[in-house]
DNA sequence: CATGAATGAGTTTTCATTCAT
DNA sequence: CATGAATGAAAACTCATTCAT
């Protein structure tokens, strides 16, 4: 005690400790959902392996579901930015095409696999929680809105066939890129990802642009 | 084969009445799952709703995970049998190759619609439980089987691209068909199932033949 | 059979069994609230002092409030028997009038006695659950009834004040009474309780006869 | 005196500012309790309420039950000097005594009805705190002793039943006086307001005075 | 004195499963 | 085989109270 103060104690500001706790109770989450599943982690387990007690628990999040909910909305976030990152309108008129659409795959895969546990356990509650599904919808339409403007853009510099339906193709490569992805979460595959990713990337191209485009 | 047996030691019913009460226990729980959910339906409640008494359930299935697992396997070889009927090799022949695929896709959709809560149910534990998921693999795997005979085939009468990677594309219309079904079921979509099976006809339609067959 | 169990409410006792089981948790409740007070008693010692599962509890109670429903629903009816069983219009014609109020006053006051840690707890209900509450009031609701039409008789009988308000005074001696024996369960009170019985007998006594009657 | 300060160490606040801090704690405190209850309150909503951290809270008042008591005290208090203050001596010597006798009666439930939710709450402590109901006995003894002083001047100046028990009929009164007005707090009772305090007149006035008296 | 984040013991409640009849 | 009452381990959640700042 005593004077140490001036020294530099680390007076951790009254918020900056809350948000500390609520974060330590995130990260203790994702780790016991991606090892254990979302049911077989209880909260109370959370907030030990949180360094945290229960009731800390309870002052952050009302319930486990809520906490996955909140975790949910940041993991979403993050594929969304990490995905449209690289798949703006400007890369449209890149020599290639087809590198664009490998490069967002391989990246949708990519980004699912590092936290394949917790992607596995965010689906089984859009499954069977009516508020994670609300949430997952929300999240592929903002998406799909993103999409669909690309492919737009892509039908009106004919680039794709002439009556390619956008607002199904934008619905359905999103889906597609989205389902593999959540295939190898699953586990429920056990394809080569490099072959699955090519194969992917030729579907998606063959399916939006016309062969003379690509033979160019 | 014979999965279940390996379970436990339930009886396999040798009488027309223990195979009629079985029976009875296997409709309550798919009219419940679907309605309720897995976790949200108890053995107490299936046997209610089978008008059996808890101490029966258990004489058939050794827990409510059996029973799903006993169900589960039903369901797959239905599903398995309705879209390999008319894809077999000899329809390969047709002069139109098109409406064989949609409507595979349209059949696999349709299959699955039909009872949209249970193959969620069933979906959300090939998620979590490890033996739903090894079986989910099986069931595909001899679905790929199928389908890599009839791509290879197709691939042999230079329908398809030349250079197409058959295992891949098995794989990879397989999933696409199967992922899209499994979007519909768990509500996560909201596109035009018409527009849909067109667009993924399309898809798969262009990923696999060649134009100049198509347009030929 | 009887599978309607896990479905809705609580188990009807039709078995001997099951009965001797919601006998055994009801009169372990009465003596544990009786000791601790509602609160302070939980639902699993209840059990374990009936000697039986905190399941079995459940089976048969939704919870310590409807159990305590149950055990106020089966007092209200004792404690109005009694009373009424010497209160009836036959009674009435005798040539004292004084003896047979002293006599409702005292088994009012006695029969809570008995169980006076219990009816301590009822009325601590009474006061915090609305539920309780209406069901206080249905109880008071019948014996006012019974009581309107006794000294209804009474004044016909020219027995009472002529000006008597039937109703109010029905209301104010069953309240007075009730509320007497009470505060004899609350412990609120040390007076003397023969002392108050004839107290009290007299204000009832005075409150509805004419001195010229009482005095013939 | 000075009984709260048994209860524990908490600071008699000598400044202003932490009168004004624990008189906002007892305000929020009283309007929470009337609202929902003793035990749906929490002390973390009181302290909200009343603008003050809990930490604050636990510098005023030891605990929950530790405020109620403070309240109890206050309240009780001001019952005790509304009703005595015009139930004195002196009043004994006007013509009729019919119109005092009333109006105490409908001070005391006007009180009550005032804070009604209060009232049922510390009733409810009463029941089953023993601590509260010492207090309850004090308070109502001090009554008491009023109330006999009364009685007994009356009945020195022949005003009342000769052979009347001066003790119990004070006990009667008081009880009488204070559980009607308890009933209604309760919410027990519907019976008109006005009618009871007549009937309630009624009776107290015909158990205490000679006939012959009140015809004169 | 004030603050409010953190605590964790203590309850309630559920439901898969057993087993005596 | 059938029955269904009984079981009890396990999980969720609350809230009075403390204490470092």
């Amino acid at each position: 005690m005593g004077g140490s103060q001036a020294l530099g104690t680390t007076a951790t500001p009254k918020q900056e400790r809350s948000k500390l706790t609520k974060e330590k109770i995130v990260q203790a989450a994702i780790t016991l959902f991606q090892e254990r599943g979302y049911e077989r982690t209880t909260s109370n387990e959370i907030a030990a392996a949180a360094g945290v007690s229960v009731g800390s628990f309870y002052v952050y999040f009302t319930d486990k579901r809520h906490l996955l909910l909140t975790i949910f909305d940041r993991v979403s976030d993050e594929l969304f930015k990490n995905i449209f990152h690289s798949l703006t309108p400007e890369h449209l008129f890149e020599p290639e095409l087809r590198p664009l659409i490998r490069q967002a795959v391989a990246q949708s895969i990519a980004d699912k696999q590092k936290r394949s546990g917790l992607h596995k356990v965010i689906y089984e509650l859009v499954l069977k929680d009516s508020e994670f599904a609300e949430r997952h919808k929300a999240a592929m339409q903002r998406g799909n809105t993103k999409l669909r403007e690309l492919i737009s853009l892509a039908k009106k510099a004919h680039l794709t066939y002439d009556d390619l339906d956008v607002d199904a193709a934008a619905f359905m490569v999103q889906r597609v890129v989205f389902d593999i992805s959540q295939d190898y979460v699953a586990g429920a595959v056990e394809f080569d990802m490099e072959r699955a990713i090519d194969s992917l990337t030729d579907m998606i191209d063959r399916y939006l642009y016309k062969p003379k485009v690509r033979q160019t």
